[in-house]
Parts: structure tokens; C-alpha cells; sequence
DNA sequence: TTGAAAGCGCTAACAG
DNA sequence: CTGTTAGCGCTTTCAA
């Protein structure tokens, strides 16, 4: 047995009192003598004791701990969001547990499980792509713990929603290339059964709409990663009417595509224009620089969290779920405006 | 309160029987008929009981849980590191607890306290740019709570290790650039305090001796961001004597570089090949793609991990640390070699 | 001002 | 085959 830690009965025993007696004195409960806490903080400094944080969950049935289920940690992204969860969480004295689902549903199914399993006071959620089947959200919901959605909801489930305007950002994105002269706007996107892919489907949509140009199937790809672009854009370049512009679900997307352009011995912005979404480290770094949609995801993790806490401090069975929107910003830059 | 959580004892209520019996038949225990396992779990399966693992690792005082204090998440190296870690934990039925310091020492001492308080069974560390008193550290080490260091070591703490090669891997890479028939080597490093920045730029020079070019301290720098190179190469380039080939302690700072090579109308490969340091996902990304060396964080997420485990499962007060050491690989791209 | 006892959820002797 | 009991570490009535 490891466990070489100290526990509150240690002390008391080293003291000749009760354990209760430790234990209000160093939460300077003020029925203890200044005497006896002054001998128990000595002590239990000298010991090094540490409060096991496990023995008070379960007392409390409270973990001060929230779960995070996310796709993947390597995505500049996802990394944001974590970042602002975690500040959010840190300063409200809250543990955060991330899972990686790695866009496999099983993984989630288990990821969801195990933190169930933890008794996380509640639960920050960005499904994996696989995700169809719910059982697995409603379980937790099903167990009274608060959830919140970030970036990916589940639309079918009610719960609080942190996400970003995909519509309006995909439609100022779509807008900023018509308003360049642009016509023939390619769209790589998807995934079809996410809002995301949907939605910021929709809204290039929209926008096309909005200026009088014709919608083009042949120009819409089911594509959404660096692999997908260059045989969407090889395909599109033989029609007889390609594309000018191209407008990518994500920057990987855009860059993949950028990349086959440039091999056929095309220019970017001169010939095809391109915008991604998601503004990651790379925007600024390919060249030319991709324009972009800043998807705020530290802004996005603080948002998410700060909610959630609040879900957790009220502890009502029901309430009605709120959804906040946060406006995508559009960066443009070189990729799609001439220097 | 909010805790609709279905206990063992509630089971054990509604059929009649007590606890015990509930929990060996979840478990299967052998003394259990076959008709009680199917009432209780048929059960548990209805009123979706969930174990609770706080009261079980209160119990067994081992939380089947492990800390992981880092940096920064949003670092592409060190959340392939995480996706190493999560991968090898998961698949022994670890829970992962991840903590940021942000570089900052008090963030990394306050990390270290709540997951003492959670009573993980093991840490994984890589420390913050700051931190240099190590007592938060050492207590862990009190508590026989095995640690192992990753990327970032302490050599004043005797704890497993897994690091990577830099000053050889910094070697092999000049080396590729020597064989090109490269001398004028310029290389952007540092920071000089830390190891890393300190063992590349030994490398470096070890190189250049082993082939006889004299190293100048000119074409030195103490640079390592992707806005600190632009500078550098400047200056270099009003050389008489410019260089002809550069190596970067990491890829941003290399990619800044070749961005301003490019500005000055310089080609790269042929004026200047570049070489960077712990490929990141970028590399594959620019143009030309970028030569530099894959630092395995995934495995080293891996490897430490697996030591720890290790660790924990041995239970044993002492051991002998050990230092693994991963080579890094370079990887050739077409920014040192002309296709 | 302090102590004794009960209980959070679970399991593992020990008894039947 | 099943139940009783005790205990993991801590807090919190209730009693002294």
C-alpha cells in the first residue's frame, strides 16, 4: 500500500483529540480555540496533509469537477476552447476532466460514461462527427447533470448552446467574394448531418441568393479536410465554367484546395480566390495568407463554461436552455484580395 | 439537491435484497444465482444505474485517475503529447486529468495541489518557463505519487524522464544541410536558459566542427518566434558573406523566415534552404514544404505514460528513474532539397 | 469548546 | 447463495 497520506484521524491521534474537532479547526470553524487550531494547522503543515478532495465528493455528492467531451485536443481550435474553459474553471475552484472522443462515437459513449461514472458536476459537449445516436446525452441529462454544447449541438437535445453564427459568418464570407466581382463560388463543406456543415452551407447559400446568382450544385462538394480538397478542385477545373472563388468549411479545407490550385499553374487571389473558416495558426503563416473566419474559441471555451458553473450553482431541475450565438469575425487577407 | 444518481442500495430496495448481493451481481460474482444477476441487472439497466467511482476510490484509495500538468495546450506539439497520453490511459481504464500552468509557476503549484487533493494515482509534468523552486514538486514525491517528466525535465528531481534527443537531432540537421554542400549556416535559437534552446544550438555547432566550418557567430541568433526571424534574416542578408542555408530551433521561427527570404525575392531552396525544428502540422502546409524534425510528441504522450503506469502498478516506494530518450527524425521536405 | 455517531456509496471479510 | 458489518476520509448534527 502506497498510501503514505495523511488523514485528518492521523492528526487527531497525533493530538489526543477527535477527528471532528481537526477537522473544524482547519476550516477556522468559530467554536475552536485559537489554541487548539493554532496546534492543528502546525501540525497538519508538518504533516503535509492534503484534504482528499475524493471524501468530500462523496460526502457532497459534488465533485467541483467538470467534464469536457471534445473531438480532438490537436485542433488549434478545440485547444482555444480548453484554454478558456480551463481559466474559467480554475478560477472558480472547478477540476476540469477532458476527454477526447477522437470523432468516434463509441469513444464518446465511453468518454461520457466515465465521467458519469466521476460524478462531474456537469458537462461541457462537442459531439464527434460519427455522432447520431443521443442515448448516450440524454443519459446525462436523464441524471439531472448540467450540460452545454460548444461549437457542435445536438439539436434534438434541449441543453444550453454556446456556438458560433455559422449562417452569418458563412454568408459575410460568401458576401465578402461576391462583392470582389466573384460568380462561380465554390463550396467545400460538410459534414451534411452536422449544423455546422449545414449551416454555413446555408448561409453561402443565402448570400448567393441575396446577389442574384445562380446556385450551382456542381460547385457544392461534400469536402471538409486537407485530403478532400485537391480532387474536388481537379473535378471543378475541367468544367467548362469553373469556379472563380471557393469558399472551404474549414482552413485545412481551404489550404488543401489552395495547394492543388497552385499546382495546376494557377494564382490565388488573381484566378480562384479562397476563404476558409476557423481561423487557425495557419491563416497567417501559407501563402498568401488565407482569409478567414475567427471562430473565437477561447471566448467560445469562457462563454461555455461560465454558463455551465452557473447551471451548476443554481441546481434546478429545469430550466429553460439558452443559446448563445457568438458573431464569427471575417479576416481577410490576402487569399482573396488582391495586395 | 440535485442527485437523482441511483445507488446499489436503491436496487437492493426495490427487490428486496441487500446490498451486497447487489454489487456482487453486478459484478458477476460466482455465488450469485443466475435468477438474482437478471433481477438486478435488468434493474440497474432500467433505472440506469451508473457506479459511482468516487465512493471507489475512496475505498481502494487509488482513483484509477492521472494528472498531467503542461504548459499549454494550444501548442501543437504538446496537444499531441495529450492525445499520447489520453490514448494509453484510456486503454487502461485511466482517467486523464489535465492542468495548464500556462507557464506561469503559481498556476503550476496550485495544478499540483488539486491533483494531490484528488488523489491521482500518478503525475505527468513538463514544467512551466518560470518555475525553478521545485517544493510543490517534491511533495508530490512525499506522497509516493509516482511522476513521470515529459519534453521539460527537472534534473534536480530524480523521476522517470521521456525527452527527445535535441542536441542530435539539432545535429542531424545541420548535417543535412552540410551534405548539401551548405557553409554559411545562420541559426535562429534559443531561449538560451532552457535546455531545449541550449542543446539545439550545441548540436548546431557540433555539427559544423565535425565538418570543419568554422561556426560565426553572425549567422547566430537568439530568436525563436515566428516575428523574431524576419529581423534576423534581414540583417543577414547586407552580409557580404550572407548565408546560404538556416536552421530554426522551431518551425514557426523557421517559417518566418522563409517568408521574409521570399519578400527579398530569394528562392528557397536554391539561395537559402531552411530547415525547422519539431514539425508541426504546418510544415506539410507552406511552400515548400518545410524540412524539419518530427519531435513524436504523440509518442512521447505515450511512452511517459506507459512508465507511469508502469510505476503505479509496481507500487513500490523506490526505484531507479529512468531517462528515455526519443530520437528525433528529420524529415526532409523540398525547403533543403530541390525536387 | 469538544466529542461521538452517523452517513455519503461501495466492497470484502465474515457469518449464516 | 445471501446478509451483516465495518470502513475508506470527511463533515455535521446532536449531545455533553
Amino acid at each position: 500500500m502506497r498510501s503514505s497520506q495523511v488523514t485528518i484521524k492521523d492528526i487527531a491521534k497525533h493530538l489526543g483529540i477527535s477527528a471532528s474537532t481537526v477537522s473544524r479547526a482547519l476550516k477556522d470553524h468559530p467554536d475552536i480555540s485559537e489554541e487548539t487550531k493554532r496546534m492543528v494547522k502546525d501540525l497538519a503543515a508538518k504533516l503535509k496533509y492534503q484534504p482528499n478532495a475524493l471524501a468530500l465528493s462523496l460526502k457532497n455528492s459534488k465533485s467541483n469537477t467538470i467534464g469536457v467531451i471534445i473531438p480532438e485536443v490537436v485542433h488549434y481550435f478545440f485547444s482555444q476552447v480548453i484554454s478558456g474553459i480551463e481559466d474559467v474553471a480554475y478560477n472558480a475552484g472547478y477540476t476540469v476532466v477532458i476527454c477526447q472522443s477522437n470523432e468516434r462515437y463509441v469513444r464518446e459513449v465511453a468518454n461520457t460514461k466515465a465521467l458519469l461514472a466521476q460524478r462531474v458536476d456537469g458537462v461541457l459537449v462537442s459531439i464527434s462527427k460519427e455522432t447520431q445516436d443521443l442515448e448516450h446525452l440524454h443519459n446525462v441529462e436523464d441524471h439531472n447533470i448540467p450540460m452545454v454544447f460548444f461549437d457542435r449541438r445536438c439539436s434534438d437535445i434541449e441543453a444550453d448552446s454556446v456556438l458560433i453564427d455559422d449562417f452569418n459568418a458563412a454568408y459575410q464570407a460568401t458576401k465578402h467574394l461576391l462583392k470582389l466581382g466573384r460568380k462561380r463560388i465554390a463550396h467545400l463543406g460538410g459534414p451534411m448531418h452536422m449544423d455546422i456543415g449545414r449551416l454555413r452551407k446555408e448561409g453561402y447559400m443565402q448570400a448567393l441568393k441575396d446577389f442574384d446568382v445562380e446556385v450551382d450544385e456542381a460547385l457544392i462538394f461534400e469536402a471538409n479536410t486537407f485530403e478532400d480538397a485537391p480532387g474536388c478542385v481537379q473535378k471543378m477545373m475541367q468544367y467548362k465554367n469553373p469556379p472563380d472563388s471557393l469558399f472551404a468549411v474549414n482552413d485545412l479545407t481551404a489550404i488543401g484546395a489552395i495547394q492543388a490550385i497552385q499546382n495546376m499553374g494557377l494564382k490565388i487571389p488573381e484566378d480562384i480566390s479562397v476563404v476558409g473558416f476557423s481561423d487557425g495558426r495557419f491563416s497567417n503563416i501559407i501563402n498568401p495568407k488565407l482569409t478567414s473566419v475567427d471562430q473565437h474559441g477561447y471566448e467560445m471555451g469562457r462563454k461555455a463554461t461560465e454558463i455551465l458553473i452557473k447551471r451548476i450553482k443554481e441546481d434546478q431541475r429545469e430550466y429553460d436552455p439558452v443559446t448563445e450565438i457568438i458573431p464569427g469575425t471575417l479576416i481577410v487577407r490576402d487569399s482573396s484580395v488582391n495586395r
